[in-house]
DNA sequence: AGCACGCCGACT
DNA sequence: GTCGGCGTGCTC
């Protein structure tokens, strides 16, 4: 005999690749769950941590298949109904099952079941007050002095981890400090700081009207791309609006890019605030992310302030969202649920009906064209704040000219003078380690990385073979296994090979190297980045990782190495990047009362999208740029889907990809291109290749990604094969 | 994705 | 005779 009343119903998603939801039955004795709560369900022989979606549904699946979910894990939900809607689009938008979309967007200590303690989570520390001769005391302790000054300039705690984010090896002055009982543990609740009030600086002219335009925008949806060159104060024009968010109550989600998230943020913002401020980054533990996050989620943070992920943090009272440095490239996730933090933050401030600050001095030629559109408010700095003028670009043409370790001698006597004078000069290189490939001099051999399909990059001065892809690593072979010449040689040069050149060229200058290598120590970077701040590294050789967000005054001449590979690449963003790059780093030279310069070393001096950079800036670049996008069909004049298999079989991806394809129709305005492999085929032992999608409107694409995303796990060649949507991609590799 | 079930080769 | 290979199927 059936009971009168069978208990009610919860639709839930589950953290796995799988399209659709799941339905549980009640427990008996449980409160309904509102949506957006974590639930703990038994799924298959496992048990998962699920997010509530609907409740008191009616199921299709049969009533004998139901089964009742564990327990409720959250008293208040972790999603608030408006993040939950933003998810929901995003999982459509991108064609990613809703259940990951919702386990990407937890901070991971979420993920789980168990409710981590935030006992003792939060250190913070503040000053004591005392009488005594504190700077004699602390004459001989420089260290314990600084941070000492520091957490004085603040009445509020200072946390432990923004302390160590400003110099790496704090921990141990601050316990000298608390032994004197100059300053005092705390514990931060939610794991937020308090800044303190400082008068805000006037704005020149140009921040002004900039400033005007913002506030006149209202404060409702109304995006805008706040275009200003490097130390034109676009800083200062946010905090403008922050402070009026502020002022009318509400939240503001600061997000930058991991390396654009720097200490020196960090402190103006605790420099100017009397708010609540939390920081998400991937150096704070999973512990103090989740509290940040729980806290802005129970609107206690005033000011969220994160990396990519964080756009995803509840904030009921959110006022105002800035995008800073929005072009760059980490903002788009590259595996699992690929979204682009950007295009989130603005379907987030259009769906909360809130303003919208995109930030850059070389915008994505997407925004600028949105902004051409007037889709996007245009808000430019053209000037710095300083006066300075932009260091003038030139180039070295390298053709037929020996290059000493990657460096021409026209480049190295340009140098010179800089360092003579004792400025600081930064030599840009987009490789790390010694050279990008070992070859044989009498054969041409190249030594291959055994399980991807590109060479291997020599290390340690020439003594070590290392693959970037998949991480291999072995000696370098002496002999050529080819041929048996003695003869192996390094090809080209990465930054360690040209620290080496330019330590024998200038012995008595300090050096300092700034790539993945020699950063591997955590605060390393910070450490060497306050050094050359100072004055004491004169100089500096580095990847992109030093292109941003730091400010040297004595910095006034910037070469960069190897240009030419942003201009003949298969990836059609590759000359945007070079653009952005090479006009960040002219940002970085002869920012105070030093005249700067900019040299690019080149093998094509008369490339047209090059000779255009020099001549019209970025601004000019980009117009070129946009036209050939216009005229090639490809974003923003057109959108893009991808769709990547990869397997260790070497036939399966391209067996999958035409069976997609044949599934799908192609008409006059959608495109299927391939499948085709990948720009490198096989990489850690595993062969790739995708579909391209092409349509003139982003509507024409869905319908045939909605298809593939309930058709292709029915096919039988998904089996073999590892397959994933990307939506509008950033590289095609 | 996991995690089972289910039929075929080299080991105690 | 069994341990274990990964093909195939399912998860409310």
């Amino acid at each position: 005999m059936e009971p009168a009343t069978e208990a009610p119903i919860v639709r839930v998603a589950v953290p796995v690749p799988l399209h659709g939801a799941f339905d549980y039955r009640m427990p008996p004795g449980t409160d309904t769950p509102a949506p957006g709560a974590r639930v703990l369900v038994p799924f298959g022989r496992r048990h998962l941590v699920a997010i509530v979606i609907e409740t008191d549904v009616t199921s299709d699946v049969p009533a004998e298949r139901l089964r009742p979910f564990v327990r409720a894990l959250d008293a208040a939900p972790v999603f608030d109904a408006d993040l939950l809607a933003l998810l929901r689009w995003a999982a459509r938008y991108y064609h990613h099952p809703l259940g990951e979309v919702l386990a990407t967007a937890l901070p991971v200590a979420l993920r789980r079941a168990g409710t981590a303690s935030a006992a003792n989570r939060h250190r913070g520390w503040q000053a004591v007050a005392v009488e005594r001769d504190v700077a004699t005391e602390l004459a001989r302790a420089p260290r314990q002095r600084e941070l000492l000054d520091r957490i004085r300039a603040n009445p509020n705690p200072t946390a432990h981890a923004s302390l160590l984010a400003w110099l790496a090896s704090a921990a141990g002055p601050l316990k000298a400090l608390a032994d004197r009982g100059l300053i005092e543990a705390v514990t931060l609740p939610g794991g937020l700081e308090r800044g303190s009030p400082t008068a805000a600086p006037e704005l020149t002219d140009g921040q002004s009207s900039v400033v005007e335009a913002l506030r006149a925008g209202g404060t409702g949806f109304a995006p805008a791309l706040v275009e200003g060159v490097t130390g034109s104060g676009k800083t200062e024009v946010y905090f403008r609006r922050i402070a009026a968010a502020l002022e009318a109550g509400r939240q503001v989600l600061f997000l930058a890019p991991e390396i654009g998230l720097t200490p020196q943020l960090i402190e103006r913002v605790r420099a100017r605030f009397d708010a609540a401020f939390g920081v998400l980054h991937s150096q704070r533990s999973d512990g103090e992310r989740a509290d940040v996050w729980r806290a802005a989620g129970a609107g206690d943070a005033d000011i969220v302030i994160g990396t990519r992920s964080a756009v995803f943090t509840p904030m009921p009272r959110l006022g105002l969202i800035v995008v800073d440095e929005e072009h760059d490239g980490s903002y788009k996730q590259q595996d699992g649920f690929r979204y682009h933090a950007r295009d989130v933050a603005l379907k987030r401030a259009q769906l909360a009906d809130v303003p919208v600050l995109l930030g850059s001095a070389t915008p994505a030629l997407e925004t600028l064209h949105n902004a051409h559109q007037r889709r996007f408010a245009h808000l430019q700095l053209p000037r710095r704040a300083t006066g300075a003028a932009m260091p003038p670009i030139r180039v070295i043409d390298v053709r037929s000219r020996p290059l000493d370790g990657g460096l021409s001698e026209p480049l190295i006597a340009r140098i010179e003078p800089h360092l003579a004078a004792g400025n600081q000069v930064m030599i840009f290189i987009n490789r790390r380690g010694y050279a990008p490939a070992q070859c044989c001099h009498d054969c041409g051999w190249i030594a291959p990385c055994a399980r991807c399909d590109a060479p291997l990059t020599l290390h340690g001065g020439g003594r070590r073979l290392q693959c970037h892809h998949c991480g291999a690593l072995e000696p370098a072979p002496s002999v050529c296994p080819a041929c048996g010449g003695g003869q192996l040689i390094a090809l080209g040069a990465g930054t360690e090979r040209v620290t080496g050149t330019l330590r024998s060229r200038f012995p008595d200058v300090a050096i300092a190297r700034f790539d993945r290598d020699s950063m591997a120590r955590r605060g390393r970077l910070e450490d060497q980045l306050a050094d050359a701040a100072r004055g004491d590294t004169q100089l500096l050789v580095g990847t992109q990782m030093l292109a941003k967000g730091h400010d040297f005054a004595r910095l006034t001449c910037v070469g960069v190495l190897d240009v030419d590979g942003g201009l003949f690449s298969a990836d059609f963003r590759a000359a945007e990047h070079m653009a952005q790059l090479v006009t960040q780093v002219a940002g970085r030279a002869g920012r105070a009362a030093h005249p700067g310069e900019v040299w690019l070393q080149t093998r094509h001096p008369e490339h047209p999208l090059l000779e255009r950079l020099l001549t019209r800036g970025y601004a000019g670049f980009a117009e070129a740029g946009l036209a050939e996008r216009r005229e090639a069909g490809l974003p923003p004049f057109g959108h893009l889907a991808l769709l990547r298999a990869e397997a260790t079989d070497a036939d399966a991806p391209s067996a999958f990809l035409a069976a997609a394809a044949a599934t799908i129709r192609t008409s006059a305005e959608l495109a299927c291109w391939g499948p085709v492999p990948a720009p490198m085929a096989r990489r850690a032992g595993r062969h790739r290749a995708h579909l391209m999608l092409h349509a003139e409107r982003r509507g024409a694409l869905h319908p045939a990604l909605d298809h593939w995303q309930a058709a292709l796990p029915q096919l039988p060649e998904a089996r073999r094969v590892r397959w994933s949507i990307d939506v509008d991609p950033q590289d095609l590799l």
